[in-house]
DNA sequence: CTGAAAGCGCTTACAG
DNA sequence: CTGAAAGCGCTTACAG
């Protein structure tokens, strides 16, 4: 079976291709009449447009990219431990659809490999997902292509559309909730206090609560874990327990960090919340799923996601035409890992 | 800055752009000396083949699809509720890069839908993900394109494709498992086991186990619900407990119903393993998160995945050229959420 | 072994 | 208001 061409249509219509494009694009005017004849051809041909032939001749692909950092060279590492990744994609994925774009995803090592993947794909637009070396926005600038990046700090950033969070304020109220509980020893757990800005950030929530209710930093109560996964969370649960009696709140940079932790303190005995208040930072479908559930800072994944794929899709689209931030509030859920402090 | 084209390179390597195919595309015998003077073309200019381009005069679009059952007008809540799906793309997605593939995924509500988009984007190859009409099946099969069909029973399915997993066996693990522990009273849960082939199967399983032990079927202990969400395993959890008061054990068809069941039971002050020994079903990442973790019936979702790939892409590559039809290994996991019977 | 030319399915100045 | 023609960047019989 042969495909349906704009061509079968035009002689369907008894017009020209050109005149099929133009009322299928709503370019220049047309008359009623043959509108109707070109519209009533395409029903009943049943004719879809080739998004490979339009891609080519408008270049312009009505495809957009989510570029994930690659772990052992495919993206599916990240996927399978970091649930986050899996909400924003949605996200954005919901609102291209609804805007008539496809999405598709990538883990990007270089910056060669993501150029080609632009150019190959002729992608639209871009979204960064997770940190990537200044080089490659070097290389971007130079694709000179919409581009949205995600939860960064670095100056240069501002070159691009950026969404993120009040990371600072999610810090100081996870810290705030446990200072109100009565815990005095608050521990800090995060990936990297220098090169993770994200973190950085929530750290000074953390020193501004502490501060504010005259507590003192105690740099024994900060650890570090190299990334976000559970396995870390339980190496940090057991450092935590063989390492500071004193410690009764746990403040951490992600939700699955958290639940490894609470697992690590359950195995040794020790009780959460009885010995151990812990609030988690990101409120995970899964943040429910645990026993106990977990009080965390909940930013809208999903709703980042759309926020994301709206801001490329209106630089795409040239609607918005100046590069923006938009910063998404962050609010504390509590529920059973922490309590009063005994 | 104006693209690299292959003309580009024609004129740099003095060849014409005909030629330059063909060494890109190792058809045709080129003298080696040509062969070098364009590779060496292509790597001055940094060039790229133009995949749009390759596409459209190919009718190949090196681009795959997976389909996945449309829930709220979008796949994003799919995805927040079932971290199998997740799983499972990340499977094909890591093989289809390997094999110079991009995939792309998109929600099917109807036939139509489906087939659009297959026409639009030139997709090679389709994966589909759930149940869906055989109305669909038929579309699929009047479109003539490679596709590999996932956990599907339905006779109408040996046309395509097909992966899947040993279910009878798992169910009959699982059960085997909790009898082995001395359990007597087991209950069965599941989505439907009238609309639901797969559950039917790993019923098939339980039954076999129970029989082979001696003990009868007790239709009061089959659970049904509507689909696969932590929700609704709560609300089973809580009719569980207020429902019959024999039950011991608890054979699941999914972690996340599991995971849901457990929450219940923990909420009405019952112990897990303690008065109710549960075993889940997919062996999802999460299942080691939850307390206690899950003892479960694991199957491989990545490598299904894989496998799912791999069998997609051969069939585009016309490597294998039968139908086929693989199963997966099932394997029971056992943590804390099983134990003897008191 | 190499190239001219037609073609893939669309769009878009340009002319009328 | 409508159409002929060139073009997007590649591939592929076909001829030599």
């Amino acid at each position: 079976m042969k495909k349906t061409t704009i061509k079968d249509v035009a002689k369907y219509a008894e017009v020209s291709p050109a005149t099929v494009s133009y009322v299928l694009n709503g370019v220049k005017k047309v008359s009623d009449d043959t509108k109707r004849r070109v519209l009533e051809a395409v029903e009943v041909l049943n004719y879809y447009p080739d998004f490979t032939a339009i891609s080519l001749s408008k270049k312009k692909s009505n495809l957009i990219g989510i570029m994930l950092p690659l772990v052992e060279d495919s993206p599916a590492s990240v996927f399978k431990n970091n649930l986050y990744y899996n909400e924003f994609v949605s996200g954005v994925e919901s609102v291209a659809r609804n805007r008539k774009f496809d999405t598709m995803i990538a883990g990007v090592g270089n910056p060669e490999e993501c150029r080609n993947w632009v150019k190959k794909r002729n992608l639209d637009g871009l979204i960064f997902l997770g940190m990537f070396s200044q080089h490659l926005y070097n290389e971007l600038k130079a694709l000179n292509i919409p581009t949205v990046l995600i939860d960064t700090y670095e100056e240069y950033t501002n070159l691009f559309d950026n969404v993120k969070v009040n990371d600072e304020h999610g810090g100081y109220l996870a810290t705030k909730h446990l200072i109100d509980l009565g815990h005095k020893d608050i521990g800090f757990v995060a990936t990297s206090l220098i090169s993770s800005p994200v973190d950085t950030k929530r750290f000074e929530g953390y020193k501004k609560a502490l501060q504010e209710a005259g507590l003192g930093l105690d740099k024994k109560l900060i650890f570090e874990t190299k990334d976000i996964t559970f396995d870390n969370g339980l190496k940090i649960g057991k450092k935590i327990v063989s390492y500071n009696r004193k410690l009764t709140g746990i403040v951490t940079v992600s939700d699955v960090l958290a639940i490894g932790i609470i697992k690590a303190l359950q195995k040794q005995g020790k009780q959460v919340p009885g010995d151990y208040s812990i609030v988690g930072f990101d409120d995970l479908t899964i943040s429910n799923y645990t026993t106990p559930s977990l009080t965390t800072v909940r930013q809208d994944i999903i709703e980042k996601g759309k926020t994301a794929g709206n801001l490329l899709l209106n630089s795409i689209e040239s609607i918005d035409t100046e590069h923006q931030t938009v910063e998404m509030p962050v609010e504390l859920i509590i529920r059973e890992s922490t309590q009063k402090r005994n």
